[in-house]
DNA sequence: CGACAGGGAGTTTTT
DNA sequence: CTCCCTGTCG
């Protein structure tokens, strides 16, 4: 009653008001936009966005309408993106929406509860996990941990597990090395195909009681689960699939009652949803059946591509989108066709490399763009130095031409995989570009980074077993994995923290139960968290200056910066100390991270969690566990040079975003599609090629205005000699359909695709001719880019001689510098 | 029992 | 080239 009547008067107040903001606010939306922003909000709801179409104005636009419009409470909805970037920039775009209508954004959007699936489902099991079962203060698994866990299990098999590997009507299922050996001693057990194996299972909500009931199992695999999970469970930890699964277990079974938060949900939007899993699309279905009001149960509203899909490795289910259909009798769906993102010459080349895919439904997408012929350049150079020189060259040659380029935050270079990036990188060194490589996991797997982490948690959490166990001794302190190992089980046995059993086990001088150098090694550790610790705790400083403390603190005492020293003691060229630079700034990155985390933009999310500042214990904790659900920004240089840098970036981490300029390197069978697909010759292969095409395909619809292929015949690989390849099996028959729409070189490009590429650029047409002649002049542009940009006769407004070398660059400690293929004249 | 040196194996994509 | 594992020396 009080709520209607609430509702009415804002309503008759203002209705003027609410048709001007519809006019400003959706003004901009062409009629499909209008038609998914503004479509039936009691209805399971389907947005069909191919690139460049706009989805995320339109999810944004939607979230606006359901809170504006239908006036939900912010904390009623919840949106799950693919990663905290995505949600960060929802917020932020939402933010900007209502600082324009002069509303008050913390008001509209306090209590939104939006992040990924797993960040949002560890919010809930924090609160609500009690409920099965579930301590409040689990931890999450990290990748180390996990590992560690499933090792062991794996190394403490019984003999009776292991007869079940040829036991009869146990379904076989690879997880097993390929050529064991006797002494093996993980008993022929492959780790990471397990692991996977696992996964796989828990992703398709099977838990280990469930796989061990089924009849059609393999019987080795479900006690191996069982025992993992079982280990998990002693640790306190919860592993990242169980971030998910038991967030299912939590609504699906009865408990729901006791989820208040959800009682009152009444939207559930979903992004990127062709690369949601099968738990997810069941937790999108419990989600919808959380509230206690008829009237809003299954608003779901999901946005995606099928064509977009490329994480099926990861389990990931395209075929959601028909699922869904079958599972509410009245989903709408609406598809959205007008491209804003890419010239036609680039939309038709991508559909025309997507139309080799069987099954698809053809696109019909309309470039906004279609007025503009902007050709298409490729190359196929002799190696891959030839490849990188090629695109440093051309790099160079668009920062000569007048007032084209002003940033080179315009240019991306996407990777299929991450190996691909080194020789690139050297050749923009050389050519003074600067660049940055978006670093994925990588960067978390450092060996320094790893360690960093491990104290950090052992600083925060006296009982963080794991994390302990493997800093005690590194760097080494005179505690031997003997030592360790009795250590283990003490600890294991004992009540107390682990810390205080460490200490325990110092004091018990009688037993004599440690020697007198692992006695000293386990003291001195001990000491460093404790000298740590109390940084933290100090109080007198304020958050990120004590955390920032500790840091510094844990680098000095633990002595990270010799890392590398530590590892490799021999080895004493001058290369250590590029090494011990890399190291150092790496750990500069990891401190930037910790000080600067802020949980979502402004902490939206703080709803009844006072907000009277969290200890900077607190923050750490937070802080470590986003790092665990692989939460991290990614580090936005922007402010360190007008320029920008040259992005690059594998093509899974270049999803949802785009550039003018993009440059897709190593298009060669082995690459693209990958070589793992094309000798699988197994029933999947065809659905693993398709995946490795629409890969390819989500890299060419990252460009804006100027598309860039090439491919290389042969790869020099240090260890295995040189490779020959084909050119990319998707590209063979594309190239000679669009054979006209080629060329080389932008020095190639006629006049009027010049004077398109300027306006495509949204710049003003400078006559360019000048420029070529001068780099035509030199015959061989890749031999002498850098003496042609040192000339005098040409300022780049982007280049100059005291361009800084690249913020980061993933491990390069101890790479010889290599001579660029440059040098090989002649 | 811990430190160290030398051999063998291995390279997708990541929430 | 670099990580991990194993065998040997102090």
């Amino acid at each position: 009653m009080h709520v209607y009547f609430h509702y009415r008067v804002n309503l008759f107040l203002s209705r003027a008001f609410v048709n001007h903001l519809r006019k400003k606010m959706y003004g901009s939306l062409n009629p499909q936009q209008y038609e998914a922003v503004t479509a039936d909000i009691h209805k399971p709801l389907q947005i069909i966005a191919g690139p460049g179409t706009g989805k995320t104005k339109v999810l944004t636009s939607r979230v606006a309408y359901l809170l504006i419009e239908h006036k939900i409470p912010p904390s009623n909805i919840i949106v799950t993106t693919f990663t905290k970037k995505a949600a960060n920039e929802m917020v932020e775009r939402l933010q900007t929406l209502f600082v324009k209508e002069n509303l008050d954004p913390s008001k509209y959007l306090k209590g939104l509860l939006i992040g990924t699936f797993h960040s949002i489902c560890v919010k809930l099991l924090r609160r609500y996990g009690t409920l099965i079962g579930l301590s409040s203060k689990f931890k999450i698994a990290d990748e180390q941990d996990s590992n560690t866990i499933l090792n062991k299990v794996l190394t403490s098999l019984s003999d009776d597990v292991i007869r079940l590997k040829v036991h009869p009507s146990s379904v076989s299922i690879d997880i097993y090395q390929k050529d064991a050996k006797e002494t093996d001693k993980l008993d022929g057990y492959d780790l990471k195909k397990v692991k996977s194996q696992i996964s796989k299972l828990k992703s398709l909500t099977t838990t280990p009681q469930i796989y061990s009931a089924t009849s059609a199992r393999s019987f080795d695999l479900a006690v191996i689960y069982s025992l993992y999970q079982e280990s998990l469970r002693k640790h306190n930890l919860i592993d990242f699939d169980d971030c998910l699964l038991y967030t299912y277990l939590l609504l699906s079974e009865t408990k729901l009652k006791g989820v208040v938060l959800l009682k009152e949900l009444k939207h559930v939007l979903v992004d990127e949803f062709q690369d949601t899993n099968k738990i997810q699309m069941e937790l999108l279905y419990l989600l919808g059946r959380c509230t206690e009001d008829q009237k809003f149960e299954d608003n779901v509203t999901v946005v995606g591509d099928s064509d977009q899909s490329i994480y099926m490795f990861r389990n990931a289910v395209a075929s959601n989108f028909e699922n869904m259909i079958t599972h509410y009798q009245n989903c709408q769906q609406i598809t959205l066709k007008e491209n804003y993102r890419s010239t036609s010459n680039i939309l038709n080349f991508s559909e025309q490399i997507m139309t080799q895919q069987k099954d698809r439904k053809q696109k019909s997408l309309r470039s906004q763009k279609s007025h503009l012929n902007i050709p298409i350049v490729y190359v196929r150079t002799q190696n891959t130095f030839k490849e990188a020189d090629h695109i440093a060259s051309e790099i160079a040659k668009l920062g000569l031409m007048p007032s084209l380029l002003t940033n080179y935050n315009d240019i991306a270079i996407l990777l299929r995989s991450s190996f691909q990036s080194r020789v690139i990188e050297q050749s923009l060194v050389t050519n003074r570009i600067p660049y940055e490589v978006v670093h994925g996991r990588a960067f978390w797997e450092l060996k320094e980074i790893r360690v960093a982490m491990d104290y950090l948690r052992a600083v925060v959490n006296d009982s963080d077993k794991l994390a302990i166990l493997r800093t005690l001794n590194f760097p080494p302190r005179g505690v031997g994995n003997k030592t360790l190992q009795k250590l283990e089980e003490l600890i294991d046995k004992s009540n107390c923290s682990v810390i205080e059993t460490l200490e325990m086990a110092i004091d018990d001088k009688k037993n004599g139960f440690l020697n007198v150098k692992s006695e000293n090694g386990v003291s001195q550790y001990i000491d460093i968290l404790k000298e740590c610790g109390k940084l933290l705790d100090s109080g007198s400083l304020d958050c990120e200056t004590s955390l920032e403390a500790c840091f510094d603190q844990i680098v000095k005492l633990a002595n990270l910066k010799e890392i590398k020293k530590t590892l490799e003691t021999s080895k004493r060229t001058h290369d250590s100390e590029i090494a011990l630079k890399a190291v150092e700034e790496n750990l500069n990155e990891f401190k930037r991270q910790l000080v600067e985390y802020k949980p979502i933009i402004d902490q939206i999310i703080t709803t009844e969690t006072d907000d009277t500042s969290l200890t900077p214990r607190d923050v750490l904790s937070n802080f470590l566990d986003s790092i665990d659900l692989y939460e991290t920004s990614n580090n936005e240089n922007k402010k360190d040079s007008k320029k920008g840098r040259v992005t690059i970036s594998t093509i899974h981490g270049a999803k949802g975003l785009e550039w003018p300029v993009v440059f897709i390197p190593g298009c060669t069978d082995g690459v693209i599609p990958s070589k793992w697909t094309l000798e699988d010759n197994g029933p999947n292969s065809s659905t693993n090629l398709d995946e490795d095409r629409r890969c390819f395909y989500v890299a060419l619809t990252r460009a804006k205005s100027l598309l860039y292929l090439s491919s290389y015949k042969e790869r020099s690989t240090p260890w295995s000699g040189e490779e020959s390849n084909e050119v990319s099996c998707f590209l063979k028959p594309t190239l000679k359909l669009f054979q006209e729409q080629l060329v080389t070189s932008i020095s190639k490009m006629s006049r009027n695709s010049w004077k398109d590429l300027y306006e495509a650029m949204g710049k003003e047409y400078k006559s360019v001719s000048k420029v070529l002649t001068e780099s035509n002049r030199s015959r061989d542009h890749i031999v002498s880019t850098k003496d042609f940009l040192q000339s005098k006769q040409f300022k780049s407004p982007l280049l100059n001689k005291s361009t800084s070398a690249p913020t980061y660059v993933p491990d390069r400690s101890n790479h010889k510098r290599r001579r660029l293929g440059v040098r090989r004249r002649i």
